[in-house]
DNA sequence: TAGATGGCTGATGGAACACAAATCATCTAT
DNA sequence: ATAGATGATTTGTGTTCCATCAGCCATCTA
């Protein structure tokens, strides 16, 4: 793994300014690929939030998403007026709302992700489908906690 | 690889929101690192690409970033404000501005990425020393187009 | 010498957000 | 039962980042 080496040629491996750069430059490309769809990076985001929850309230989207909780009712209305997201009241709790994806939602989302091959083709066109692949399952963990479709012990 | 497993249940694996996410995460905890020692994360991100380069034209600065020209001249005021970075004419072509880290620029990169241990442990706590390695050379590889501190086929 | 180019300045506008305050429905504890 | 806390909503304000445009100077190229 080389790891010898790199320690020795540089002592710090910060991911956060690389992380920062490649993000804004897939956002510049990924915002002109959903404007037709009437989508934008952060709906994006959402979705694919409640897509990997199966349903969610909205407290606990505002903590994983660290936006403030009156910003995620605007998100979230902008998204149930498009019929994506349903909001139904909780049985336990009828003050919270359960946000779940609808049908709509679920092709929409999916809708997004194959019209962004071309973008990730551009953004991550230095890298191999494998390689690809490892980024994928990494930032999954990274981002959920959770391994992606892996177990964590196969990702390296 | 598991690939055929994730092929059947994910079929598009896209990684911008994912991307996108993490690198809210990211930034939101590392502007709070950053601000003690007057810099954002943006400064960051220019100051890491010049000292990968060595040294850049403002327009080619302009490209990799995908900022405005105007921007970048804002940017750079602020870094050459704080003497970390040099703006030179070009011999060549008087029009051009050569911009490099001056040696308080490199000190205060290492500084800021020292710094920002902590927040990536937080951030990336899910990842191992090991996947945080492979994650830090996949994103370098992506960002710049040539491999890390590992050739490219060393990195899966 | 004319036009193109690199960079600088200033102004304008939009989008994303954080934050605050007030309202309503509902839950919880006394 | 009632008081206070909580989840969600609405509205409004302010900030920051950034794109864009227009005008300017210095310099290069034809």
């Amino acid at each position: 793994m080389c790891m010898a080496l790199s320690v020795v040629t540089q002592p710090t491996h910060r991911s956060s300014a690389l992380l920062d750069h490649l993000a804004r430059r897939m956002r510049l490309r990924t915002e002109a690929v959903l404007a037709p769809l009437g989508l934008r990076p952060r709906h994006l985001v959402a979705l694919t939030v409640l897509r990997v929850r199966g349903g969610s309230t909205q407290q606990a989207l505002a903590t994983t998403l660290a936006m403030d909780g009156t910003n995620i009712v605007g998100l979230l209305n902008e998204l149930e007026a498009d019929k994506l997201i349903e909001r139904r009241r909780s049985p336990e709790d009828r003050r919270r709302h359960l946000v779940e994806l609808t049908d709509a939602g679920v092709k929409q989302l999916a809708k997004a992700e194959s019209a962004l091959a071309q973008v990730e083709q551009e953004v991550l066109g230095a890298l191999d489908a494998s390689q690809r692949e490892t980024l994928y399952n990494l930032l999954q963990l990274a981002a959920t906690g959770t391994g992606g479709t892996c177990p964590a012990s196969m990702l390296e």
